[in-house]
DNA sequence: CGATTTTGACCGGCGC
DNA sequence: GCGCCGGTCAAAATCG
């Protein structure tokens, strides 16, 4: 059964202690997201913007996108060139929208619940009353989710969690197929899916959701919950109460027809360069 | 042998 | 109401 849905303790990250992590959030966003190159005008004094960001956050994929680029480094010469294209969000009336760069059309794919674009922000669930619906049979609720593309040849962008794969299901009108994880900590209720884009194969889409109650795993110290890159921890920081913040997974994408036999993904975890999200690039310089 | 993956079945939501 | 589709389940297979 899914004993993350039914035997987890509610999990204890209220947004608002969820956001007091370490680092500096205008570091972040200077980092991260370059507002000044992408336009999203996300200033952390602007918490306005906040309120924005949880408006959308909970139904993503689509209209609008948060073009964010990533770009792992290539040290290993084994390794592939892996672009973290856009972390992405649907927005119905978001701050990001007009703005170029918009994510490739492959993304509305990632919107299986049309019902949640008509549904209000107060549809967010915690992880508690997503369980308690579920137990009820009531309508599924959706956690936040969040998205980002990633230019790589390989799936397993390792991020500190360990992720159990649970499903794999073909994507509609593409050749590749969706990957579903979970996480493995028994308090974690966090989920992803792993799909690469028809539009352009060397591009995964990884979509998050739920929020890691824990710590990562795997990385020195024992990261916090939090967008991990080559360069250290991203934290919560960067993404507004309310926002799934990215843990871009380590994709232990294990589809052995299509992906990588679980092998190449033991292989890969040995190689600490390979699938790690890593520096960030201005938009355009996708390639 | 435990953990993880594979994979077909099943379920619920939605559009027609 | 029916069929499609996304998402999940769970038994079997596989891996380390």
């Amino acid at each position: 059964m899914d004993e993350s849905d039914k035997l987890d303790p509610p999990t204890d990250f209220s947004p608002e202690s969820s956001w007091t992590l370490g680092a500096d959030p205008a570091n972040m966003y200077n980092t991260f997201f370059p507002d000044s190159d992408f336009g999203w005008n996300l200033h952390p004094e602007n918490p306005h913007n906040f309120a924005d960001f949880d408006r959308i956050d909970h139904n993503f994929a689509g209209s609008s996108t948060f073009p964010a680029i990533t770009r792992v480094p290539h040290e290993n010469p084994s390794s592939n060139n892996i672009d973290t294209v856009l972390p992405e969000m649907e927005a119905q009336s978001g701050p990001a929208a007009d703005n170029n760069q918009s994510v490739s059309s492959s993304t509305s794919e990632d919107l299986p619940e049309k019902s949640t674009a008509s549904a209000s922000s107060a549809d967010i669930a915690t992880p508690e009353t997503a369980i308690k619906e579920k137990k009820k049979g009531a309508k599924r609720i959706r956690q936040p989710r969040f998205a980002f593309m990633t230019k790589s040849d390989i799936d397993n962008l390792e991020d500190g969690y360990r992720w159990r794969k649970y499903g794999q299901k073909a994507v509609k009108n593409s050749p590749f197929p969706r990957s579903y994880y979970r996480c493995t900590n028994g308090k974690c209720l966090v989920k992803k899916r792993v799909e690469r884009s028809s539009d352009d194969p060397s591009t995964v889409i990884t979509t998050y959701e739920g929020q890691h109650s824990h710590h990562a795993i795997g990385f020195p110290r024992g990261s916090p919950p939090g967008f991990i890159t080559h360069q250290g921890l991203i934290s919560q920081h960067f993404y507004p109460p309310g926002i799934q913040f990215p843990a871009p997974g380590r994709q232990q994408v294990s589809n052995s027809r299509l992906i990588q036999p679980r092998q190449l993904i033991s292989a890969a975890r040995e190689s600490p360069t390979d699938g790690l999200l890593g520096d960030i690039v201005h938009p355009g310089g996708r390639t």
